[in-house]
RNA sequence: GGGCGUUUAGCUCAGCUGGUUAGAGCGCAUGGAUCACACCCAUGAGGUCGGGGGUUCGAAUCCCUCAACGCCCA
């Protein structure tokens, strides 16, 4: 450890023996302590391990992505959860790696090559692919780095990639069983296609577009034979593609046109006039035109009633040669030429403002074109269906649980999935077209002929799969599937998925569906769905509004360990999480007051103990570690480690519930205010004297607890403190990652020591309160008596005058039952008991009959309303006996405070 | 249109099965260089628990209803 200031300031001799910073410099310690983990082998799992599994593997994070605040959070609770499981005595994976987001790493590779002014048709597949490999290789891994600053515990040594020889085995593998089973087809369908990256998508990659105020264009469509029809719609430049009008077979105003022909404004097709359905009479003018091939309601119109499709929009979104005069033109430009059009020719009728709701490409926000097209399909059904039934009979459980509807929802009502992509960058379909009978050979191996005609004509799909469809297989892709390793063996079913709910249905579902396929087995038991996070007014953080918040920023400011512990902080199983750029400072400041808190009462032990008898507190917090006590404990010994016992429990309880927010402030608290503010305070007077050996022991013991308490949370000043307590007493485990958490022991709990220590505080906080009252410096002792209620008081507290004592700079306390007041007292009322201070010539008489009366009057009111209740017959027949009892106390105990504080008000007279 | 969540101190949040003197952190006020820590210590002020109804001896907590905000699905 490097110099602390405490030798230039010169206060004690003891600071000469063992010199600590005073704080803990996350900057310059966090690398090394990282590195320390890593090249001991620390974070890696051990398959021949006999120990019980505990396994997480990580959401891939996307290859193009940098780490932004839900990336933090998510692996700051995989974190704390693996590193406390591997305390707990399991063993512990967490699988990291990345996934190859086929659309946003070709796009990002391609926007270099338009920098180059050249294309990826002008480079040609092979080279493309080889660009992207080079980029992946430079780039692909900042997430992961990222997430060693974080302190992650992942298992490098088995980070994957979505793409490695291995996983594209298991896709290929997966696609073959699926296509062999009739569950994936190939299919002409109306998909979600994006214009800019010309490819489909599913439904699940679309965004809705938020400002999408469009109008209602009404055109007449004249019949043939006379008359006319208006039709509404919202994409007149579609009409050019219209094979139909449908109206709804009830609607009494068209039923007699069913069946006659339209003469198709601008283009002059004769298109039908049928009955679907689906028309909703109620809207426009309750007759629509039919587009078959850009509107997905209108195919599956067009199926029903023999229409055709034409398609008049191209894959890049410009008019095509069958739009005839507007060929070549945008479809937006092709939207006003069309209207435009109309208007000349008197086919307009009107226009109304109209909100259409639209959708963007998720990658690059171009409005989705619904596109008619030959895809590879999913067939949803017959995976769903257990996937649903694993979670409905608990085997996989939400937590929070409500996220469990809104998975079932979805599995319950899904869709065939569009899996095949008009890319490069991915996993190409292993489907091989015959060229001479145009059946399909689908192998996990390249086939050299047809599989139905020999042919060896045989050419492979170009398209890509889907990344989803690969990251839907990795909890078990990723241990070594379709291969039986022992990874697989021994880790698979894994443990807990920790993830957003925005991810339920793009990732959780598939995965659980995969799992049940392939594996048989659910992939694993447990779904915790933790907050997302917001800004300060509690908006979705954005990217392209610039409201996002850079996590590294975080890091350098406070430290990984502050800002886990911040955010565990936060975490709640009801609510999101506000953490933006104010809202992160007070609380990382609040985790870095924290860190330093915790080390700087390690640092006083530490030094203390280091002046003293080392070996014998040593053995004396190993024998707390066991069970045992090390010689006569005092009162406050048995009162810390009552509360260590209890806040171990509460604490594992919280965590096995994935209550993070409590956990951490129940570490924060026992910390904070009672081990530091009040325990260590009352051991420093001890260490000399002859009861110091069990405060020693127990200073020791009890940080060691915390010490190991905090690791998951806080990894790294935790790591810190323990090697200076292994530099202290050498035979601990060489990391705290490796030492055992602690459990909570039943036997050291003493809730009569946890109740008499509350009263001696609240007593010591009394008489604090007066100084502050009545400006009397803390350095002016004082005497006091106080006068108990009741013998049974009087004794549980007599034996412990010396601790308020010593708290509150008393040279003096009596204790017992119906004291008097010394001549010129102030009067404090304080858990049952009078307290009073002699404060001759220090007190105004008048300002302490005020602050009397004001004592008189909270007790008086307080009273009233405890009376009120005990008087109410209902209220002592119903409530439970000991709550009856318990209010009779209450009224007794201030009834008597009224009574004292008016004797004392009474006395109060005779001051001088 | 359907569903979910939230509404508690100036701000961010706890408060689990109804009985607490409704808690914490930040902020605020007052005092403090005391030999772990000024990223500290001590003490304090601050809340009719979103509005309205109901159930109950008793509601922040359960039910109904309204409102605001946020999210998801269609």
């Amino acid at each position: 450890m490097g110099k602390g200031k405490g030798k230039g300031k010169g206060k004690g001799f003891w600071l000469m023996a063992l010199e600590i910073p005073t704080r803990f410099e996350p900057a310059k310690r966090e690398a090394e302590i990282y590195a320390g983990w890593k090249s001991a082998g620390r974070f890696t799992a051990n398959a021949a391990s006999t120990k019980t599994p505990y396994v997480i593997v990580i959401p891939p994070p996307n290859v193009t992505g940098s780490l932004h605040m839900g990336h933090c959070l998510n692996n700051t609770l995989q974190d704390i959860l693996t590193r406390w499981k591997r305390m707990s005595g399991f063993e512990a994976l967490w699988l990291p790696g990345t996934d190859h987001a086929g659309i946003a790493t070709q796009n990002v590779v391609e926007k270099e090559l338009r920098k180059e002014k050249t294309n990826r048709h002008e480079l040609g597949r092979e080279k493309f692919l080889e660009r992207v490999w080079a980029w992946k290789e430079k780039y692909g891994n900042t997430i992961l780095m990222q997430l060693e600053r974080m302190g992650c515990s992942c298992d490098w040594s088995r980070t994957r990639f979505t793409m490695d020889d291995g996983y594209s085995k298991a896709i290929r593998v997966a696609f073959v069983q699926l296509y062999k089973k009739g569950l994936i087809y190939k299919g002409k369908r109306i998909i979600n296609w994006c214009p800019r990256c010309t490819t489909a998508l599913s439904d699940i990659e679309l965004r809705d577009q938020p400002d999408d105020k469009g109008k209602l264009y009404h055109i007449k469509y004249p019949i043939a034979g006379g008359g006319e029809l208006t039709v509404a719609t919202t994409r007149p430049e579609t009409m050019l593609g219209d094979t139909g009008v449908a109206v709804h077979p009830e609607d009494e105003r068209y039923k007699a046109l069913v069946g006659k022909m339209i003469i198709l404004p601008l283009v002059k097709r004769e298109i039908p006039i049928v009955a679907d359905t689906f028309v909703d009479p109620k809207f426009g003018t309750g007759a629509v035109k039919v587009t078959p091939a850009h509107d997905a309601n209108d195919y599956d119109c067009s199926q029903r009633c023999n229409l055709a499709a034409i398609c008049v929009i191209d894959e890049r979104g410009v008019m095509n040669a069958n739009a005839g005069r507007f060929a070549g033109l945008d479809r937006f430009e092709a939207r006003k030429a069309v209207v435009e059009a109309l208007a000349a020719e008197g086919f307009l009728v009107g226009t109304s403002d109209h909100t259409v709701p639209l959708s963007v490409c998720d990658r690059c926000d171009t409005i989705i074109e619904p596109y008619l097209s030959d895809q590879w399909f999913v067939k949803m059904a017959p995976l769903a269906k257990p996937a649903a039934e694993a979670v409905r009979s608990g085997r996989v459980k939400f937590v929070p649980e409500r996220w469990t509807r809104v998975y079932l929802d979805w599995v319950d009502n899904v869709r065939d999935w569009c899996v095949s992509r008009q890319l490069w960058w991915g996993h190409q379909i292993p489907a091989w077209k015959c060229i001479d009978c145009g059946a399909y050979t689908v192998e996990t191996f390249d086939p050299k002929n047809c599989s139905k005609c020999g042919s060896a004509g045989l050419k492979q799909e170009d398209d890509v799969l889907d990344t989803w469809f690969s990251s839907g297989l990795w909890p078990f892709a990723t241990l070594g599937w379709p291969d039986q390793t022992p990874d697989l063996k021994k880790f698979y079913p894994t443990s807990v998925l920790a993830t957003d709910r925005g991810i339920i249905y793009l990732w959780v579902a598939r995965m659980i569906m995969n799992g049940l396929e392939f594996m048989g087995k659910e992939p694993y038991h447990t779904v915790m769905i933790h907050p997302t996070i917001l800004t300060d007014d509690g908006k979705r953080m954005s990217k392209s509004k610039g409201t996002g918040l850079d996590p590294l920023g975080l890091l350098d400011q406070f430290g990984a360990d502050a800002t886990r512990f911040a955010m565990s902080r936060l975490v709640t199983t009801s609510q999101d999480m506000r953490f933006g750029t104010n809202i992160s400072k007070t609380k990382g400041e609040e985790g870095q007051r924290f860190m330093t808190k915790f080390f700087n009462a390690a640092r006083f032990v530490l030094i203390s103990l280091d002046t003293g008898d080392k070996a014998a507190a040593v053995a004396g917090a190993e024998a707390l570690g066991r069970g045992e006590d090390p010689g006569k404990l005092e009162f406050e010994d048995r009162w810390i480690l009552s509360r260590l016992n209890t806040t171990i429990r509460s604490v594992s309880a919280n965590l096995e519930r994935f209550e993070f927010g409590e956990a951490a402030a129940q570490l924060y608290a026992f910390a904070w205010f009672e081990y530091c503010d009040w325990y260590i305070e009352l051991a420093k007077p001890r260490m000399a004297r002859p009861d110091g050996a069990a405060a020693r022991a127990t200073l020791l013991h009890v940080l060691d607890s915390l010490t190991r308490l905090l690791h998951p949370i806080m990894p790294f000043v935790t790591e810190e403190v323990w090697q200076a307590l292994r530099a202290f007493d050498p035979k601990r485990e060489e990391s705290v990652m490796n030492a055992a958490y602690p459990r909570a022991d039943a036997d050291r709990v003493d809730l009569d020591a946890e109740k008499t220590a509350g009263a001696l505080m609240e007593i010591v906080r009394s008489l604090r309160d007066l100084r502050a009252k009545y400006n009397i410096p803390p350095k002016q002792a004082l005497s006091a008596v106080l006068s108990a209620p009741d013998a049974a008081t009087a004794n549980a507290l007599a034996p412990h005058a010396r601790l308020v004592q010593d708290s509150a700079n008393l040279t003096k306390l009596d204790i017992g039952t119906a004291l008097a007041a010394p001549p010129s007292s102030a009067t404090q009322v304080v858990a049952g008991n009078h307290l009073f201070i002699p404060l001759a010539g220090i007190v105004d008489p008048a300002k302490e009959k005020e602050r009397l009366e004001n004592t008189k009057k909270k007790a008086a009111d307080q009273s009233a309303s405890i009376r009120r209740k005990l008087d109410d017959a209902k209220f002592v027949q119903n409530a439970p006996p000991e709550l009856v009892e318990k209010e009779r106390a209450r009224l007794a105990d201030f009834d008597e405070q009224v009574a004292s504080v008016e004797k004392s008000l009474e006395e109060l007279k005779n001051w001088k």
